[in-house]
DNA sequence: TAGCGTGTATTAGGTCTGATAGTACACTGT
DNA sequence: ACAGTGTACTATCAGACCTAATACACGCTA
């Protein structure tokens, strides 16, 4: 199932959004599949029920989700998805970018490793 | 003076921290440089002086400055600092393209918008 | 020497977030 | 009726962050 880091400093709920976040738009789970039950999934990697309410909630907010009552957590066929998540992300970049500018990397180093890293390792 | 937000959910004494590593690293402040005291700093910046002793241990830790007992805190003049900030940078450049690419963004589309950051705005 | 400005250390308390625990209720399907 | 689901609520604990107050050691200078 999920791939959880407990020794990790970030919050749990906040790795379960992100794995599932990453599940979805990677395609791995299309739109309308059905998610674990919060308690089945607590159980699974070993959380709180309420852990695992508050990372669907959040999934919820931003529309990789949508719950059922009596039924389950769905995932959501939202097409605007990865426009948005892709907007976010070059905002992120930029930010890196600024920083990199201060450490005094040039924008050919950078541009070299980071076609680089586009190249190797697996999406997950 | 430094920038400090107020709002940022971010730890104020990290917040010192990135912007005296900034400044180090930008070299608008120079080796040998004393820094403000503990306490003249905690005034200007309207905190608690013993946040601003965390930040200046960070600091030490991280050998951007040394203490004089006595006498002040001053800028350290450790030429291995850039390169080992540089490294860490790409590491995060790395984790960062990793999420790129799960949301489908393309090597072109990063390296074009990347070079475009490169050019515009400044460093502070 | 006395005083001031430094860094440093310690203890205490308040606030917030993350996480757990337990209980309860509403809904769906069989 | 029953089991499985989402949802809501309260309580509790732990840790991080921040503030507050105090005390001590060191260097400089009048």
């Amino acid at each position: 199932m999920l791939t959880i880091d407990y020794q990790n400093r970030k919050p749990l709920y906040e790795q379960v959004v992100e794995r599932i976040q990453l599940l979805i738009l990677s395609g791995a789970m299309e739109p309308g599949t059905q998610l674990p039950s919060v308690r089945a999934l607590a159980v699974d990697l070993s959380m709180n029920p309420n852990t695992i309410q508050k990372a669907y909630n959040c999934l919820e907010k931003e529309g990789y989700i949508y719950p059922v009552k009596g039924k389950g957590n769905f995932v959501s066929g939202d097409k605007g998805l990865k426009e948005k998540q892709q907007k976010l992300f070059f905002e992120t970049v930029e930010q890196l970018v600024k920083r990199g500018r201060a450490l005094g990397v040039t924008r050919e180093e950078f541009v070299k490793q980071a076609a680089l890293y586009f190249e190797e390792g697996e999406v997950l």
